[in-house]
DNA sequence: TCCGTACCGGTACATATGTACCAGTCATTG
DNA sequence: CAATGACTGGTACATATGTACCGGTACGGA
């Protein structure tokens, strides 16, 4: 197979993975992780696997990170800020472009969630990462960030929407979300969260 | 160490497990299975910690079971089965009591989930087989079993509570309850369901 | 230009794990 | 009572996995 290489720094033009150098290999292995977690789970993190995934030797896990342990870690870090990202970045446009508030809390839950739309993948590795939280305690932290921003932000689209109780409501909106969820994966079926999410929301609403 | 090991079949005298013997050996084996999940998680059980924690040799593991598969799927539906039953007999009590539908609805899912309660880890197991579930054909149908036996008995209360859409409203409530408590799981912390689940119960059957 | 440091990648090794095997035991049936 | 089949339990073995090791390479500074 002669493997050329490449090894040309100077010509990155291979299309998708010309075998990242330095530093992007470890996103890149972040990547593979966050890939079979989704696909397979984490239990099947291995680091031949990780490497085999991301096109890296095997060497590269542990060179880049000390244990598979921190390489877990790490990547269902990226995936929990990643996600905390996406949903600042909608509530903040939401609120510029005076949206119906009870359409932005759906939206807000269901552009992240929505197994309809973006792939099921990272929805499955956030959950395998809040079932992992449950017993290792540096996964606890980050959990804990994750669901405390979806709930600040819930809360306040809540209040403009009416809520008398907004934090409350926003527990109730995300958690029934997760809920219906991790039940849709879990029987293998894939409907629209929007009708009975804004069914939940006006009735909250509603409720004094 | 000399390890005397009893050896003693004719002086079974030790105090909760004298080595079940026969069939019993597979309840047992399910049993540990079964905490193993609920202690450390589904990628911790092997044959060799199954067969230390239920007290059996390793053989024994193999002779009952085909194989881990088999060990695995077997255990899960067996903490369904149970928490259904478990369901159904509330359900059936509350309706003979001529409870309050709302209390009754309230009971009939922090009788069985609240952390407050039973054990975290039979919780912890069947949360963890609804993920697994979502990549296993043969434990997904064992989800929806179970999915649907609380999804029925909700909506069964919820109509006689006035839900104008009981089955829907039953989605939330299941899915709200389930959702808040893997996040409570995932943060370490642990509070009382009823007072937010029956926040959204009364809102629920005000709605029209 | 030379060198050192950070990075690369192949390989080695001890351990854990799934599973097969086999000789011994127990009870039940003839 | 004997024998047959279900069950028991110790052990063997091939493979998978985490991690260490070590010689090579590239690039920036002296």
């Amino acid at each position: 197979m002669s493997t050329p290489t490449s090894s040309s720094s100077k010509h990155p033009g291979a299309a998708t993975s010309p075998r990242p150098r330095g530093a992007a290999r470890r996103e890149a292995l972040l990547e593979a992780v966050l890939t079979i977690v989704a696909e397979v789970g984490p239990d099947a993190v291995t680091h031949r696997r990780v490497a085999e995934v991301a096109g890296l030797p095997l060497a590269s896990t542990t060179y880049w990170f000390e244990s598979k342990d921190h390489l877990l870690t790490a990547a269902l870090e990226l995936a929990a800020e990643r996600d905390t990202t996406r949903l600042l970045h909608y509530a903040s446009a939401a609120g510029r472009e005076d949206i119906d508030p009870i359409d932005a809390v759906i939206g807000a839950i269901t552009e992240c969630d929505d197994p309809a739309r973006a792939n099921h993948g990272s929805l499955i590795a956030t959950f395998a990462l809040l079932l992992e939280a449950a017993r290792r305690p540096a996964l606890q932290e980050i959990a804990q960030r994750w669901t405390e921003a979806y709930l600040v932000t819930l809360a306040r689209l809540l209040q403009t929407a009416g809520s008398s109780h907004p934090r409350e409501d926003a527990e109730l909106m995300l958690g029934a979300a997760d809920g219906m969820l991790i039940e849709q994966l879990a029987v293998g079926a894939a409907q629209d969260l929007s009708p009975p999410l804004r069914r939940l929301a006006t009735a909250l609403v509603a409720a004094r």
